[in-house]
DNA sequence: TTGACAATCCAAAACGTTTTCGGTAGTTTA
DNA sequence: TAAACTACCGAAAACGTTTTGGATTGTCAA
């Protein structure tokens, strides 16, 4: 049904390698020949088969963007939103196509994550949202597929990662609330199957220690990064150690569900209880007051990403780790 | 450098036509054979190339989800991400790929989007978030390629659309607020050249009507569905007419927007205005005061887009347009 | 005049599958 | 005992490209 070089051929009077050569921009083709072969490609509505062009190739310009279970992550699209944009915009600009893979979806057809890029000769994978007890962490980090994780510190031959400076990150928002002068600062981190939530919460660790303070584990808890997490998470605290002025939350979202309750509990914000969120979504910047928070590049961690698994694919260049720099921004929550 | 079915075929001592049929469930390969074969390419490891028999078999079980300028609409995340869930996880269930295509990316590359589609031999796109004046809109309708659109009203042979019923949707926004007596109800809608915002529009002014309402265009302000937006667009409004009591967002975003300036300007929400909004966004549950909201099932929205689409593709039906029901979700705003 | 050398072009193999059309045994039926 | 049938298997063509290794001109220098 679709015309093929073939059809070119035979409607431009000549053999289908002159057709591709014409094509691709070889210089041993006539000028006029080359003229009337594409006149006649465009009447004809001639496209280039991507697939039969792979075949032969043996290579797809296609790169996996996998989100741990797209499905049930809905709620971390405000993170995750922003650096698919990243991987899209910067893998697409290269001449890549990007499809969607999810684990879950993997697993109802039983096919496990490596066959279904080795299937598809994928060339390269974009791993998000995933937990470090999740099985196929092991699969990333064995297989020979060169691929990079976000907010995954895995390294290999084949893989690299790019992922904020959450140490620091959470070094920073601590220093702030320190030397607003607090000393009894609630943590709220994320599941501690979560790499972000260990670093932060060395980080969190360090900014005390250079303080001087004793770390008080009635102060740490931890959550899933949504807004019911955090608030569910803020009560728990506060019924612990009445006596905090200030608390540190892993996400701005687990922030905003803590705000809630703090405010449904009487607590002012933020005279009474001090709060600091993390990521700098959007909806940091619109919460009444306005949250203080830790951000995170997330549209460049994306771009980043997709640099890092270009070079391994196009420059065979070894993969790293990259962390991106923190950034604490101030709002009227501190 | 893959394991090919000729390897299997020689390390399992057949022809590559056993194998083939071996692996596709064929009963004219003896049982002991079969299960040679399939220990040998369990052990080499085979994975049968997804590109060579799309080759072979014309089609590729790859279908396109095409995001009018991804990056620019990062603000819609809250918006697109849970159709884009939606979409994939119903293709992926059936099998499909879906492969991330965005307009900008095509036109910086020069390649119109139905050349791109067809390059990759793509079956079918599902399309979002793209306003009606876009070049695309006639590509997509024009396109002798299966699609769907979603908040796009594009019906032909081959295309299809999936959107709320917006007209009633808003309808049932504004009897709210009438039923609580306001009259002077303030309108800030979306951008023009959205299609959702003509039928809000009408629904708007059905409601009005029904009520015995003169409209006042006065009432009526434009804005982008986002918050800035939306603050902007109620300063305007409510220089233009003071006296109102009430107003409808045609976006949460906006309607938080809105909330924030009215906040700014001492005004006590909902007694001194009234606030609904449209799209039930997580955001809007945690606003405060909490927003009363038209909800848009944004999953379903997807898994109908793929739904159709999948009808057009395995058994020929004629895409349609299918309208999802709107329903009010009251909360403290009115 | 002839050999070399561009400038153009083409035939055929290759990529990794599926499928059509047979072919060869062995087994049953008439 | 021959014919028909079953069960199993393989050779080869096809899908739409790219690329290798010439082939065919014509031109120019010797």
């Amino acid at each position: 049904m679709p015309v093929t070089i073939r059809d070119v051929a035979r409607a431009a009077g000549v053999s289908i390698t002159t057709v591709s050569r014409a094509f691709n921009g070889y210089d041993d083709v006539g000028p006029d020949t080359r003229k009337r072969i594409l006149k006649v490609a465009k009447e004809l509505n001639y496209r280039p088969s991507h697939v039969a062009r792979s075949l032969v190739l043996q290579q797809t310009q296609n790169v996996g963007l996998l989100i741990s279970d797209f499905n049930a992550n809905r709620g971390a699209h405000h993170f995750l939103f922003d650096v698919m944009a990243g991987v899209h915009d910067r893998l697409a600009s290269l001449g890549y196509d990007v499809t969607l893979v999810s684990t879950t979806t993997a697993r109802q057809r039983l096919v496990s994550y490596i066959d279904f890029c080795t299937e598809r000769r994928l060339e390269g994978v974009i791993v998000m949202g995933m937990r470090l007890d999740d099985p196929y962490m092991q699969e990333v980090a064995e297989a020979k597929l060169p691929s990079v994780g976000i907010d995954l510190p895995i390294l290999s031959r084949y893989c690299g990662y790019v992922m904020t400076d959450n140490v620091n990150g959470a070094k920073l928002g601590m220093q702030h609330l320190l030397s607003k002068g607090h000393r009894r600062i609630g943590f709220v981190n994320g599941h501690q199957k979560a790499a972000v939530s260990v670093d932060r919460m060395r980080g969190y660790q360090l900014a005390l220690e250079t303080a001087g303070i004793d770390s008080d584990p009635d102060l740490i808890v931890h959550s899933n990064f949504l807004v019911e997490g955090g608030e569910a998470a803020t009560e728990l605290l506060l019924s612990r150690a009445p006596d905090i002025t200030a608390i540190f939350y892993a996400s701005d979202l687990m922030a905003l569900g803590g705000m809630r309750y703090l405010h449904r509990v009487g607590k002012r914000i933020p005279e009474d209880v001090a709060v600091v969120g993390y990521d700098n979504v959007d909806v940091a910047e619109w919460s009444t007051p306005a949250l203080t928070t830790v951000s995170q590049r997330r549209f460049e961690m994306g771009v980043y990403a997709a640099d890092m698994l270009i070079g391994m694919l196009q420059r065979d260049e070894e993969p790293g780790g990259r962390l991106l720099p923190s950034e604490l921004v101030v709002r009227q929550s501190t």
